[in-house]
DNA sequence: ACCGGCCAGGCAATCGGTTGCCACCAGTTG
DNA sequence: CAACTGGTGGCAACCGATTGCCTGGCCGGT
């Protein structure tokens, strides 16, 4: 083929080619495209003209080099294919391309020394980083915060700009429904231990759930995955509640088919409900009636704030930026069956008593 | 606070820093971490303490500068959104940082002009570029290829190395699957128009078929995605077939919700097969049986070639590199109801449940 | 005719590493 | 004793853009 098909040694055209094509100095070229009126309008226009024929890019590398500034921000998640970060993903992505900014996506594995390891290896590059769901101590991520911008997702940190879903609000709606839906106890099936939402989320459930008069039981931790349902769901099965509010739609799918499989249906055996609206929520049979948190408005409004701050804003590190959730409704919550109160009524369908010891296990499994 | 707690001055420390807290050359230090064996074991082990001491990381900015290599990769989706990508993204990742490099996540946000807008922004700062799902023409494709390495996923573009799941032995596998279980025809739910795999799907799926002798039938194209799934259903259910084979699983979870909410029932009146085998597969009920592709594998598989690519391995543009697919059965497909070879019964058993479908649904569930 | 000011453009230092080349110092070798 | 060699380390020129500072020219004011 031709002479300039070859892919391994073509250098980038940089602004000393257009300088010398355009017969002026490198640094006109340079003010020619960042400082608008700083040259004069026909060198400049000859400029972009030659800039254009010899298809010039500006080099990233080399200004952030010069400038201190890259324009990438990293983001950091718990695990790329989670899907309760797809919709944050795209709000942030969707957010920094506007604003020119490219994203860095780093994946934790679910691992501290993995999110440890990939942040350190952004956090040079990058402008600022975006946290969602880190695994780190609140002082490692201080620490970080002083370094660089931070926006931390989802949990508060003090000192640091947090945005986090209205957990209580939507706590509170969640028991609400429940309640008007004739419920008096409801069983919480719990996240990690270590997750700030599940705590936030237990206590709200607490508070509501005594105001409404309905009696609460917790179970867990459980990872808060589709596993991690199936689990609670073997924990649940031997006395299922009338209703459960989980910590999150993962699990709360994990719990319906867990529940499924013993024969316990929801939600005319039991009412289920999740929290977070992820896309699948919708997609299983019964709808998954959940608190819906604003993913895509979390990722742009963390994206944006750290944006505000990089281009020199004040962290505003009050206290956490708190965006509205809403209840969906859908299929997974209904009235409860006052039958259910009759003791030996579902032999059938609700005792396929499973080989583990079940009255035991569920007792004390804390 | 205390002086360094301020994060807007503080300069990173530099090798000019280290060099003369070890008295040293800059020179040296930059050797003593990129050149072992260059420098005297003793002065690089005293330079690597100081350096400790100092805290000094390697700005990689700088160091792209000089060497023209970044250690970063760009990943460009369709949309980060989309769960097909999900396990694409862990592989590439995963294989990526392994190898040290870092994954510059581009999202097209299914738009052509978006894909090219990120691309140009990323293009610059990375050393190759792997194309998920890409919109772009051919021809551009082979553009980028000259400028950088790169690698295409899901898709063959000639002269460019390609690394695609094996979409003729899956779709054999899935008509063999449903002609084993008694079926003499079926439908094909097609993708979009211009997709590289629909095509390669359609084919395929006429020649087993063909080999088979099944009657085909193929309604389309449709977005790729569960609205597009939907809409198929209300095509399909004037005349539903026993059997319908979908572009990908997306769109066969739209269909069988779709088909669902007109009274007709997945497996009991027809069989749908799907194609990917995306985590909410087997979430759904009845769950989905369709061709799993190896998604993390293809992610990682892409970006091994890539890397190999940028270490200087020649491009082995040859023919795409095909990756075994495995057949997933689940819920959705089932043996062929005679019964619906009677002509004019039809009215009543494809209309005849209620919206809920308490009995029937249990028998066929598992 | 002189001066101050402004405009447009060039020079050169700088960002933080990398690397080709040279210098110096031992320790060998002829 | 001179020449050679291998091991270390320093010097300085890059990589590509940005930017503070300077200069030369032109303008208007006095």
């Amino acid at each position: 083929m031709s002479e300039e098909s070859r892919p391994a040694d073509a250098r980038a055209v940089t602004i000393y080619d257009v300088a010398r094509a355009a017969a002026v100095a490198p640094s006109t070229v340079s003010r020619a495209f960042s400082r608008p009126g700083r040259v004069n309008a026909a060198t400049a226009e000859r400029i972009r003209t030659v800039a254009d024929e010899l298809g010039y890019r500006a080099n990233p590398l080399a200004r952030a080099l010069s400038t201190a500034r890259s324009r990438m921000i990293a983001l950091v998640v718990s695990d790329v294919a989670n899907p309760f970060y797809s919709e944050i993903i795209r709000g942030a992505q969707a957010t920094a391309a506007q604003a020119g900014y490219t994203i860095l996506l780093a994946d934790a594995q679910e691992s501290d020394r993995l999110e440890r390891s990939a942040l350190e290896r952004a956090l040079p590059v990058v402008d600022g980083v975006v946290l969602g769901g880190s695994r780190m101590s609140d002082s490692a991520i201080r620490m970080i915060a002083k370094q660089k911008p931070v926006v931390v997702l989802n949990r508060a940190v003090v000192d640091v700009p947090c945005v986090v879903p209205d957990n209580a609000g939507g706590t509170r709606r969640a028991v609400e429904h429940l309640s008007r839906l004739g419920h008096d106890s409801l069983t919480y099936v719990a996240g990690p231990e270590a997750s700030w939402a599940d705590g936030m989320r237990w206590r709200s459930l607490q508070d509501a759930a005594a105001d409404l008069q309905l009696k609460v039981r917790r179970i867990g931790p459980f990872s808060p995955d589709v596993p991690g349902g199936v689990r609670a769901a073997e924990e649940l099965a031997a006395a299922p509640p009338t209703a459960v509010s989980a910590y999150n739609d993962q699990l709360a799918i994990g719990l319906i088919r867990g529940l499924g499989t013993r024969g316990i249906r929801v939600p005319d055996h039991v009412s289920v409900i999740g929290f977070d609206n992820i896309g699948a929520a919708e997609l299983i049979t019964p709808g998954l009636t959940t608190v819906a948190a604003p993913l895509h408005l979390e990722g742009a409004t963390a994206t944006k704030h750290l944006l505000a701050m990089i281009e020199g804003a004040q962290s505003r590190t009050g206290s956490p930026m708190v965006l509205p959730v809403r209840l969906v409704e859908r299929g997974s919550t209904a009235q409860r069956r006052r039958k259910r109160t009759s003791p030996a009524s579902g032999t059938t369908s609700v005792s396929p008593s499973p080989r583990k010891a079940s009255r035991s296990t569920s007792a004390g499994s804390r």
